[in-house]
Parts: structure tokens; sequence; C-alpha cells
DNA sequence: GTTGAGCGTT
């Protein structure tokens, strides 16, 4: 099937845009997602039932019903709104509407970016993240020596509503997917985090990370997912909002017509854990910032007129041309990663072998970059080293909830 | 088979 457009819209009414298929018929979500920031799927009003109907979604990609996609208009699915109770949601919206709102509240913070393809600059970073709002900082973290890019960075916005959009989902950047989160400097002390992630008990190892995603999309907006690399038929979730994480503790629910058990997520082995234990009598240490206290995510679209031509969509594009294996190389990537590790991740570890066997052009520039020389001797272990196995220890340095 | 990666030379 050769590449065709299909139409897809906000709304059932309004006007819709024409975006790209891929040559197979399907249609990519970072596709939908570079036109419409924060999409996680696509409905449609089936002419035969006159329901909305979803459209499949696996592993980021989205297939045509079965007719084909036709001459529908789809329309975008975003995240669901925490479920709040109401009074609770009209408190933040007056609060927000009203002009002594204080500010200090929705102070925006920078995320820390995992799970960059290597070779992603700042200029790729501010060009993604301009889609979604007013970028005033980004960085990409790189070995001092070497210059090479650590694979990670961080960025920061100008809006709260754009930050907290950017951190409920996940981010097709240069052709890997990246996660947005919140770092570990700036997560507060734990117990109001704890209670935004649940553990999920008893899962089966065809539950993707997608899976769980959507299945849990039901109860309020999903920022994070994880599986553990091999499988251990467990699983944890975290909730944009607290309340809903915890009011799910205790239940089975059915997801793929398995029982799976929810429970508390117990605070991950966490090394730095004496910071203020009981030494009450000075002062709190942790004054300031309430942390976990209230998020009220408004996800208003706003559709901030952007003009730029879908950076995500060209990075992904570029991404593909540059790896010896073009799009499918693509395609591969993505339906590893929800198979593997993390929802969010990628694959586990760094498995960014763009180049495969032999192809011969890559290193005219990366050799003078120093990427393939000897790897890594210092211990410090901020090294490229494509082997895997050897041990770096594991510093989990705790929040990571 | 029920408790998880990777985090900032300011």
């Amino acid at each position: 099937m050769a590449e065709m457009y299909i139409r897809v819209a906000e709304e059932e009414n309004e006007e819709p845009m024409e975006i790209p298929s891929e040559d197979d018929g399907t249609v990519l979500l970072s596709t939908v997602s570079a036109q419409f920031p924060g999409a996680c799927g696509l409905r449609y009003r089936s002419p035969i039932s006159q329901c909305m109907r979803g459209v499949r979604l696996v592993e980021g990609v989205l297939h045509a019903p079965e007719n084909g996609w036709g001459n529908l208009v789809y329309v975008v699915n975003y995240p669901k709104e925490p479920a709040l109770p109401d009074n609770k949601r009209k408190m933040d919206e007056i609060e927000a509407s009203s002009a002594k709102m204080k500010r200090g509240d929705h102070k925006t913070s920078d995320l820390i970016v995992l799970g960059l393809p290597w070779k992603t600059s700042e200029q790729d970073l501010k060009d993604y993240f301009s889609t979604f709002g007013e970028v005033i900082m980004v960085q990409v973290k790189r070995d001092v020596k070497t210059g090479n890019s650590k694979g990670f960075g961080f960025v920061r916005f100008g809006e709260w509503e754009t930050q907290s959009k950017v951190i409920a989902q996940r981010h097709m950047i240069d052709g890997r997917w990246c996660d947005c989160k919140l770092p570990n400097s700036k997560q507060g002390p734990d117990e109001p985090m704890r209670s935004r992630k649940v553990f999920v008990g008893r899962c089966t190892e065809d539950m993707t990370a997608d899976d769980l995603r959507q299945f849990f999309m039901q109860y309020g907006e999903v920022t994070d997912v994880f599986i553990p690399k091999p499988f251990r038929a467990f699983a944890f979730v975290t909730f944009a909002d607290d309340q809903v994480a915890s009011s799910l503790c205790g239940e089975d629910l059915i997801v793929k017509g398995v029982s799976v058990h929810i429970s508390n997520a117990e605070p991950k082995h966490n090394n730095s854990r004496h910071m203020m234990d009981r030494a009450g009598r000075f002062g709190n240490g942790f004054g300031g910032q309430g942390f976990g206290s209230s998020r009220s995510s408004s996800s208003s679209l706003s559709n901030f007129g952007n003009f730029n031509l879908n950076p995500a969509m060209m990075a992904a594009a570029q991404a593909a041309l540059q790896s010896s294996w073009g799009m499918m190389g693509m395609l591969a990537q993505q339906g590893q990663s929800t198979t593997s590790g993390s929802s969010t991740s990628t694959g586990s570890s760094r498995d960014q072998t763009p180049y495969g066997s032999g192809s011969s052009n890559y290193n005219s520039s990366s050799a003078a970059l120093g990427w393939g020389a000897g790897s890594n001797t210092s211990a410090g272990g901020t090294g490229f080293n494509t082997s895997f196995g050897s041990s770096m220890e594991s510093k989990s340095s705790g929040w990571g909830m």
C-alpha cells in the first residue's frame, strides 16, 4: 500500500488535518502526536453502529479498521484527566483563574530526559519539545573529555501545563522512545510521592507496558509504567494523581483476561535514608516546597499555534534515514520497546547499535569523537561499553518513584 | 516467579 493520508481532528466536528500513513498502511502514533501533542490514540464513529470506536494501537502503531482508513474523520484521544472529586477540581479552576493565584505553586522545574539517542543534540531537543510549548532551557549531558552524549538531558518549560503534559507521555526522539521525569533531585521526601505508584502483581508475560498503560488509563492519567526486564510477573504503574493510585490498592483487576493484584509500591531500595527523619527540632529539613501536595493537572491543550512542521516527525524520519536500517530499523526499535524493560524506555541497556554489521560509513565523525576507541577503563563508568555484561554498580539513588 | 535503571562538573 502506498502512502496515503488520513483525516484527523481534535473534535468530531472540527476541521480535520490530513496526516500521512506509513507504507504498510499503518499510522504511527508519533505522527499523530507530532501534530497533536499529547495524543495517546485515535477513535472514530462507526458508520455501522454509530458508536465511537477505538483504533487499535500496538506499540506505537495505529492499525486501520477492518475496511481500511477510508474517508472517516479520526478523533484524537488524550490521556484522561485524573479523576478528582468534583469539588476539588472546581477549587483548582477557581484558583487558576483568580488573579491572585499564588504563583509559587505551579512553577516549572527541570525535567530529566532519559533514553536519548547518542546523537541527539540540544537543538534537536529544543525542536522536539517546542511542539509542546515554550522551551526555556535544554541540555544534553556529555562526557567532559570525549564530548559524547551520556544519553540523557534536561529540559525546562515556560508553562506548568506544558510540563505536566510532557511528563505524562512518552516521547519519540530521533527514533527512540524517551521519558521525561522529575529528576531525583527534585523529588520531594518520599511520602507524598509514594502513593502515586502502585504495584501490579501476577502480571503475565504477554502484558506489555503499552497494555498496562492503556488499561490503567481508565482510572486516571498514567505517568509511568515499569516492567522489570527479565520477566518477573509484576509491574509498577504510576498515576498523575495519588488518589487514583491509592483508590486502586487492594483491588484485583482483570487485565487481558488475567486477574492482577494491585497493592502499594514499596519504596525502592534506597541509600539516602537519613535526611531528616527525627531531627525534628531544627526546623523541618524540608521547609519550603510542598512537593506532592496539590496537583491540578489541567490538560487543556493549548494549541499554541505552531507552524513548524513537526520536528518530531522530521527527527524520526531523519533517524530512519541515517540508521543503516532505515525505516525498518525504526519499526524494529519501536516493537522492541514495549516488550522490554520499562515501558518507558526503549530497550534495556542502551542497545542502540545503530550501525549494523559492516555498515561502512559510521565513523568518520564518530571516530573523531572518540567513539569506537578503547571504551572506558575508568570505574566511574559513564562509558559507552557496548558490552553490557560488565557490571557497573547499580546506584539506585532512591526516589525513583 | 508479587517490589523498579539510567539523574545534572552550574
